[in-house]
DNA sequence: CAGTTATATATCTATATAGCGATATATAGG
DNA sequence: CCTATATATCGCTATATAGATATATAACTG
């Protein structure tokens, strides 16, 4: 599964917006989502497969954590895209990147 | 169709490649894919209701352009996640000035 | 060891879509 | 009109996968 077909289904990228604020056993995944443990279970191993989390063992949990660097292809992907849109936006960005 | 599964098939991010450096009739993308026509016209069309690309008659072809809106919505999705990969090259450039 | 919890796998159904060849539609030019 | 070209749609097959429930594996607890 590449790290495109990954993110082209719903649930996938709402696991990886909760993994945003850090490592979580795959049941507090299980209790955000909308879908049955199984189906957690099945997307998880869709994105071990295309490299955007990785897991580890904890006890009876297993802790799932992003796995930044195949999202940092997608990015590479996009990157020669950001001219097309709002050179306004583009200001704003700069702006707020030296703000911090 | 999202943007996200819009992108998820490589033949439709060929595409959106393509036409990075300009509007191109049709014709040019089934000469440049390894697939059919009528399998670039259904890609078109997807990348259309997806609202990535739009086109316009010009005589006997169409001419297809990006729509880059809804890749803008695809890089806002992943620009929270930037930080992540922004701190491990932090990382590995630390290193590397060390190293010198 | 039995029971409980956490997670993964198996199996099934339904749906989506990628691919193809054939055909339809539309425009251009003789 | 008639024909050629450009593109879209139709009809089909094969495959993938999202979802569910049921079951298995594995690790803690008493």
């Amino acid at each position: 599964m590449t790290p495109f077909e990954a993110l082209a289904e719903p649930n996938r990228r709402q696991i990886l917006d909760l993994l945003r604020s850090g490592e979580r056993p795959a049941g507090a995944l299980v209790a955000a989502l909308a879908i049955s443990q199984p189906g957690v279970s099945k997307h998880l191993r869709m994105l071990r497969e295309a490299g955007l989390v990785e897991s580890r063992a904890s006890g009876q949990q297993r802790l799932y954590r992003l796995a930044p660097g195949k999202l940092a292809e997608v990015d590479a992907w996009l990157a020669p895209y950001r001219q097309f849109w709002a050179r306004r936006l583009d200001a704003l960005e700069t702006h707020l990147e030296r703000e911090q």
